[in-house]
Parts: C-alpha cells; structure tokens; sequence
DNA sequence: TATGAATGAGTATTCATTCAT
DNA sequence: AATGAATGAATACTCATTCAT
C-alpha cells in the first residue's frame, strides 16, 4: 500500500503554513528588510525558489503572513460579545484575556510589532490590519463600554477614545516583547500586568455609587 | 570678507544637527534598511559623501540619531520629581504631561518607535536606549507610585508592574502616530486621550476611603 | 533531458577554474586595486554575482589566484633534484630550464609580478606564497648548490646569498614580461637570455682546476 | 630683523621636494592605487589640497615622483663609463656598485618595484622610465661589455641579453627589498649578494686564457 | 513540484578633486 | 599660498528574482 502520494498530499497541503510559520519568525526577529528569503526557506526547510511557487514575491509573503496571522482571531472575541451575559466589566475582562490568550501565547503574538514597525512602508498592509483587526477589536471593546455607559455601570467617557486607552497596555504588552524586552532583566510578568490593568480599570471606570 | 571663516565654522557646527534631524525623520518614516543614506543627504541638503564627514556609518548614524535624541529630554521628569509637593496623583499627572509636551510634540516623538522596530537588530542601541530613558522613566514614576502608596493615597499594588501599565498608553501613543494613525479616518486627539487616560488611573489608583 | 543535471553538475566544477583564470589575467594586468570585479565577470562569461557564489570577496579571490596557481609546479622541481644523477651543473640546468618551462610559458607566469607588486598589501599571502613557493625553490637549488661544493664541481661560496644570485635573472625575467617588457622594441629572447645565464654561472661557479 | 619670509620662501621652495618624499614613500609601500592623497598630505605635513597646488592630479604626482627620482642619478654612471680608465670588468664592478650606493641605498630604492607594479597602468611613464633609465644603464653596462670583448678581456656573448643578465640581480634586489622581504628571517645582506654576483660574473665572463 | 545556479539592480562606502574662505 | 569642508563618480557587495534542469 503506497502511502506516499497521500503523504505528499498532506506535505503540499501544509506547505503554505509551514512557510507562513518561517516568515513570521523571520520577519518578527528581524524585520521587513532584513529579512533574506533565503533565511525563510531554510528555516522552512526548502529550497529559495520554492517560495516562488507559493508567493510571487516578498512582498506577497509579508501580506500573506500578516492576513493568515489574524484570521484565526478576529471573529472570535465577537462570538464571546455576543454571548456574554454578566457585567459590562466581565465582559471587557473576558475580551483582554481571551486576546491575551489567543494571540499573546501563540505564534501570531510578533504580529502586532511588526505591523507597527511595517505600517509606513506598506500602507495597503496596514490598511488591511487595520481593517480587518484593530476596528473590529475596537468596535467589540466599545460595544463593552457603550453597554457599561448605558448600563449605569461606568461612568460617562469619550468611547472612541477610552477604547485606545482599554486597549493599549495590551498592545503594548505585545510590543515590548517582541522588541525591548530583551534588554529587560527579569521579564515581566504578563499575568501579573494584566491584572493590575484590569484592577485598575475596574475600579477607573466604575460609576459613582450614588 | 573677515566674516567668512566664522560663518564656515558655524555651518560646521550646525551640520551633525541638521543631519541627525534628517535621519531622524527618514529613520522614523521608512525604518533602519529601507532608510538610504542618499536620502538622508539629500533631505540635509547636502552630498552623499559629507554625512561621511560626520558619521563613520550608517549603523553610527543610527546609534547617534537615538543618543543625541533623548539626551535633552532624560533629566527634566527627574527634575520635576525632586522639586515636586502636592499628592503624588498630581505628581504622575505631571509626569506624563510633561513627557509628552517634551517629547510627543518634538522631532524626537518617532523615536520611540524606531526604538521598538529597530531593537532586536541593534541590542546594543537597545541596551543603551533602556538604560538612559526607559530605566529612568520608570524610576521617576515608581517614586511617585510609591510615595502615593506610602502616604495612603494609592492603593497596593506590584509598583514594578503598575509603572508599565501606567506608561504603556503613552508609549503606545506615540507609536501609534509613527505607524497606524495614517489608517485612521480622524486622528486621535491627544489631549483627551491623555486626559482620560489619567481621569481612568486617578480613580483607579485611589484608596478605598473608608 | 536526462543528461541536463550532469551538465550543469559539470559547469559548476569548472566556475572556480574559470573564475581564478579570469582574475588572474586582470590582476596580473591592472594590479589588484585596479582590478573591478565586474571585468572579472565579464572576462569569465559571467554577471557580477556569480563571482560571489564562489568566492566571498575580492581579498579572497586574489589569495584563491595566489595560492591555486602555484599548487600544480612546486612539487615537480623536488621530483627533479630526487632523480637527479649527473653533475651538479646539469642538475641546475634541469632545475631552471624546468621552472621556466612550467611556469614562465603557462598562465601562471603572471604570479611573481602580482606578488611582488602585492606584497605589502597581502602580507599573509605573500608569507603563504613565500612559504610554499620561494623557500621550496630555493631549497632545491640549495641542495644542488651544496652539492656541487662538497664534490668539488663548485668553488665554495656563501649557499643561502648565491641561491638568491642564481635566481635572481629568471625571476627577473618573468617580472619583466608582465611589466616594462611592453616598452621594450624587440622583445627579449628568453631561451637566450636564460642560456646566457647558465654560460656565466657554468664558468664562474666552476672550482679552480688544480 | 625678520627671518620669516626667507624661510616661507625656503618652505615653499622645499615643498615639491618634501611632497615627492612622502608620496615615493606611500606609492611605494601601498602601491598607485591603495595610496590615499590624505595619507601623502599628512606625511608631508600639509593639507589635501595643498598637493593641488604643486602637482594637477595623483597622476602627475606619480609621475613627478617616477621622474624627479631618477633624475640625480642617471648621469652619474654614464660619467664613471667615461672617466673609467682600468679593465672592463672593474668598469663592471665600478657601475654596479654605485647603482647601489646611489640608488639602492636612498630613498630612490623603492622606485624600481613602484615602476615594476604600475607599468601596464602608466604606459607612457613605463616608456620614459625605460627611455631615461633602463635603456641609458643598458647602455653604459654594453659598453663595458663591448669594451671587454673587444679587448679579449671578457668572451664573446650576445651583448644585449648579457646586459639584461648582468642588470637582473641588482634589479631583484631592489624590488625583492620592497616587496617579499618582509617575510624572510634575516634580511638578506646586499654587500654579500653584491660581492657573490660580481664574482660569479668575473670568473663567468672571463675569456678562455689561452 | 522542487531545486539552486545564475542574474543584475540597488546601496553603502571611498577618495580624488574642487573651491570658498 | 594654504586650508579643509564639500562633492559625486566609482566600485564592492547583497539579495530578490528567474529559470534551466
């Protein structure tokens, strides 16, 4: 029984990610420019031309990683949004964790750096990022805070405005490690930051007991 | 005709500032690679050859555009700290106004940004850059949160990682208008986001009144 | 269609030697400074970046000349002098009329001027080339010398000064043709020049007969 | 009493001659090509674009020094050829040894290596050089040859290649000081190798006593 | 499909040369 | 005459991209 052609199936099938998977490393590690396609395909554990036959070129390949870096995530916290049932501020809590957990924790957490540090030099890219992450995880974030507002549960704020700042130390948290983190001594604790960040939300944004 | 060496003299002086400015800002807007050093010349107004009059290399250009860069800055929240009386909340609100009139409005605002994108390829820079302005800003604010707690008017809390979480939103600020601003329909304004992000923090750090 | 592989597979082989052929000619012709890569490449039939697929810089290139174009004679004099039965002055005819023929006549004769014009720029090349080139001829010629003087064949005189006197006109010769030869009106016969040299040298090594 | 403008008319009439040293000195050591016009001010003690002033470009400046170096010398020997009264071959003898004193042991030494390596780049200095040099020292050595043959003194040979026979150790000399020497142990002692050349050729050349 | 040898456009860097002072 | 700041042409080297196999 020949399994092989099965298995060449499965490897051709899993080729895309596995090249994805090298450049996001490369990209995040080094940056756009510096990265050589030569680095991804042996980290890919191809040969360079290879890549040809997937990306038409580098440029193609940064997009990809971005777009296939994110679309694992994005719906997900609107499903929690829409099922949640609780207090504004669990539901907020829920969001940043569920972030955290499926994006800081995983391959896809260098993603955010990179964007920032590429945004200039691809407009369209971050365009797209945009888009497709950060307003929809703004919009999910204030959705959270609009309900809170109504609610009677937070007070009142500018919402566009306080969804940056809710958001913030998230991203952040994401940046710094993937850039001046390393010069730090002990690395931070992520769980501990974000419980202070939402301990000192919850009590920020909370309406005046009357 | 008596005048002339002097106004020489004076080009002289004045040339590694207007280059450092020039690279600054092609630095900040393309990122390190994508920076030609072309560019930078021609945006100084001057030849190729002359940035080599000055700096021995495009890496040390680098390096200088990051240390000339935060040197004016470093002392003055120091400063503010060790002359300061009132509650340490207004210390912190000072804090962060100041840091960002001083830095947010000037040239230096894309530094920290570069900084972040640039970090894992220049660890030396890195070390430096978090040595001389990161260490020290997050010592000037943990004064402040510590003599807040001390006095009884902060809560408490891990002061290590509070003083991330407290500077994150105006660090990601500034990152943000170098990067992904450019996709946003009106751009943020700053002073409310600053406002309610001490608004968010002055209530959140409060005591619990008994 | 089968036969394709092989035949780049043979290419491949055969760049290195292409490439050194190519670099010797210009070296030998212009000097190393004045050498560009790019005529290099032209002269060899290929672009600019191929050079570098083989050779990781100019520096390397030149000691690659260097070292691979001595590496097929300086063994054969050694051969010589072992097999050697007959006068002494035979022995030194053999040992010149070989050099001459081996190298003086093949592309290698450049060397000697590449490296005497080199030296000083090369240090470790020309202790690589004095080492495996000029101190193994001149300890053939030594041994033939030594020879020659413990027989009787030769007056004695100083070896290691009188090796250097003996090679002095063929070295000569060789930097002759790749320098001044050019301004000369009829080029010099070297079978002549080098049977005048062993006229001399039969006669003034000669011991006095009793 | 002022000194001074005799001696700034003392300095600039000592100029060229100061910059001729300190270029001989550099071509010389790193070749045409490696030698910086910085490198030749500042070992002359003047700025780059004093050299300008003296000589139009590096050329001419390379040229002043293949040119001026030889003038003091070439005259001489044609002198000692005809003051020479005595046997050919202390006329020999004679002319060998003041090449070397007048030019072997002068700042002069380093030019023959510096002709020899940049001949196929200056063809029109190569043809002066061999015009006023090479073909006038052939020529006074031919007559001691001639001289000699003709007075039965020395055999009959073909003048011409003798001549490049009896020149090449003085030349190897020269150029061997300038370029692999530096990697021999001990430097050779020139008086010794002088001695051994001339005694080779006096026994070598002698004419067959009847 | 996959390979990797070959290409050549693009950029950092050097240095002879100029010229205002 | 002398300076040295400024210039820009020239060249080593890199790396995205192609294509014969």
């Amino acid at each position: 029984m020949p399994i092989s052609p099965i298995r060449r199936q499965r490897r051709k099938a899993a080729r895309p990610g596995e090249l994805l998977a090298a450049a996001l490393d490369c990209f995040v590690a080094k940056g756009y420019a510096a990265t050589r396609l030569e680095d991804v395909a042996e980290r890919a554990g191809v040969a360079k031309g290879t890549l040809y036959l997937y990306y038409t070129n580098k440029e193609s390949l940064f997009k990809a990683v971005i777009q296939e870096g994110i679309l694992p995530v994005v719906a997900e916290n609107e499903a929690i949004a829409a099922q949640h049932n609780g207090s504004s501020f669990e539901l907020l809590e829920k969001l940043l964790d569920n972030w955290w957990r499926r994006i800081g924790c995983t391959a896809y957490a260098g993603i955010p750096k990179l964007m920032v540090a590429e945004a200039r030099n691809f407009p369209e890219v971050a365009a797209f990022y945009y888009e497709h992450v950060i307003a929809r995880g703004r919009a999910v974030v204030g959705m959270a805070l609009e309900q809170g507002m109504a609610r009677g549960e937070f007070r009142r704020l500018d919402i566009q405005t306080t969804i940056d700042v809710v958001i913030a130390p998230i991203l952040m948290l994401l940046i710094w490690r993937f850039s001046l983190a390393c010069c730090q001594d002990g690395s931070a604790d992520a769980t501990l930051y974000l419980r202070i960040h939402l301990d000192l939300l919850r009590q920020g944004l909370r309406a005046a007991q009357v």
